[in-house]
DNA sequence: TTTTATCCGATCTTTTTAATCGGAATTTAG
DNA sequence: CTAAATTCCGATTAAAAAGATCGGATAAAA
């Protein structure tokens, strides 16, 4: 039902509170873990996951942890969703290239599909961790929309 | 990554299928079975389940099979989506009552995924099945995207 | 009354996701 | 220099979801 993993809820709800401690203080796994009731290890891979892919860095040894890589501001929904788990997309034959859809010249649904998905990119790239973040706090998104329009409308 | 189920593309073509075949005649499972290459069984049931919902009529017998239940312009993406599998939601939190998530209250992500949630679902609200069709043909969307806009700027 | 369909529940298989485990490497603090 | 805290990483297991199949029931047209 277009449900995103837990490893992305998990992945977004570090990214979050990482991005908003006081004075940009080092956050380690466990930290979060036991904050949000989240299993130590799986959350542990995930950061790792986002330090590899550049979202967050990390600092070994006692008083270690993460830290964002970039300011919240520039960081999107989209980034950490791809960072986790490759491009987004809701349909398979869009990127699966080792496993092209047979169908795919006689598909009655591919092209429509490929602008849905086109503009649902488009809505969490143009959302940002710092955005999520007012949010939380009963403020509105106040996004650019133009490019969910555009894709709309050609 | 957001993939929406085979079942739901197997709904979709089938949906469309029916929706653009001439004069309205019925059409029979096992006919888009083949034409798409999808497993009868399974097509089958999900047109059951698109009849039990309403979206299709099923008639009995030889000369059996489907029709649609309404114009395609008055059958949204979303509605089939919610037909087979229930509630549209990005997160779990926003409509599994029987298990609640124990750190709702907590939660920081929350809010704004659900706002991000309720973007997604008027967007696949505003496509239609006939919006899909033109969309196949070259045309494009031009749909009433207030809805989406609004749920963006509160 | 036979044939062609939908209908429906149960089950099996496969794939994906979630969680766990064991140990290595790194760095700070004492 | 050593011990403790932490990230790092691959392998494995467990659980859940998705995909597919089967057997038989019901209904309607020819």
């Amino acid at each position: 039902m277009l449900r995103l993993s837990k490893k992305i809820d998990y992945a977004l709800i570090a990214m979050h509170y990482i991005a908003f401690m006081e004075n940009d203080q080092v956050v380690n796994t466990k930290t979060i873990a036991e904050k949000y009731n989240i299993p130590l290890e799986l959350l542990a891979k995930t950061l790792q996951k986002l330090a590899k892919k550049g979202l967050v860095i990390s600092h070994n040894g006692p008083k270690g942890g993460y830290i964002l890589a970039k300011d919240p501001s520039e960081i999107s929904v989209a980034e950490v969703i791809q960072a986790i788990e490759g491009p987004i997309g809701i349909a398979e034959c869009y990127h699966d290239r080792d496993n092209p859809c047979s169908q795919k010249a006689n598909c009655n649904i591919r092209t429509p599909l490929g602008v849905i998905q086109i503009s649902i990119i488009n809505l969490l790239s143009s959302i940002s961790l710092y955005q999520m973040h007012q949010e939380t706090f009963g403020a509105t998104f106040n996004t650019n929309h133009s490019n969910i329009i555009n894709s709309l409308i050609k």
